[in-house]
DNA sequence: TACACAAGCTGAAGTTACTATAGAGTCAAG
DNA sequence: CTTGACTCTATAGTAACTTCAGCTTGTGTA
């Protein structure tokens, strides 16, 4: 299969394809005498588990720690279980820090009657008085 | 002051002053003999306001507009709202979003008991499996 | 006064995970 | 034999910074 067939049939585009292949997520497949890339079951089963694990948005770092560990056969899959773990860990982190801001974003909205001038609005007297919180910090890869 | 003064009184790295400069959102300051850079207190607390922006997460291009609309001292402020009110409609949406992943991770993490092999391995099989989603989507500029 | 060291300067490159574009080559159908 | 769909490589752009190299300025101490 070709790589618009693989893309195809993996919901994402020719280009991703071929930017996995350089981020070393993709194996380099065979060409053909014309320089196609030329693909197998084997390719597209990988790409379908990355496309899922980027659904679940995974980093491409702990996408390639996790095909590490699936290519070792025979291991047991504790560590694939602790990568796992990390990112389930992320998403809530993530989840807990978006839920603080909207609470702090309803606060600062509701400081503001609409109809008012720009010297009283209440959300820009907010802005201008909060201190300044810690860094959003990057606990996680989530933005 | 100088411009490691400015940027301790901001919490943020004189990097980032130098980088909201070139990006518009910090106007240039008056320079010294030397060509060091002079904030004001004006400079201090417009800096304030931004990374009180950033820490509620919001892009630049948002805080562009928000900045843009509080110079015109006049104006009624209901456009302030309404970018405010888009910017908790993407945290909102990013907080569903995570909160449906979360759901699907715990699932597919409850089918491995982490003693067994990887070719058993429940994550991995579930991961295989899943039916490519719809690309993650970016309805917000949130991550 | 001399010298070290902190802090400032500019400009360019690196980060993540792609997307988009340019300019060329390959291949099957009509 | 030409058209059009598909593929190729290489490069640049995205957001919001961070890091780096190489230089200049200012300050404190001997």
């Amino acid at each position: 299969m070709k790589i618009g067939e693989l893309a195809r049939n993996a919901q994402c585009t020719v280009e991703t394809v071929r930017y996995y292949e350089k981020a070393g997520l993709l194996a380099e497949p065979a060409r053909t005498e014309g320089n196609f890339r030329v693909y197998g079951a084997e390719h597209l089963e990988r790409l379908r588990l990355i496309r899922n694990c980027r659904a679940l948005d995974m980093s491409h770092e702990e996408i390639h720690a996790l095909l590490k560990l699936a290519n070792a056969a025979g291991d047991d899959c504790g560590a694939i279980n602790a990568v796992f773990d990390q990112h389930i860990a992320h998403v809530d982190t993530r989840i807990g820090e978006l839920t603080q801001l909207k609470a702090q974003l309803n606060s600062l909205r509701q400081r503001c009657s609409s109809d008012q001038g720009v010297d009283a609005c209440g959300i820009l007297q907010g802005l201008a008085a909060m201190e300044t919180g810690q860094q959003p910090g990057r606990h996680t890869h989530l933005g």
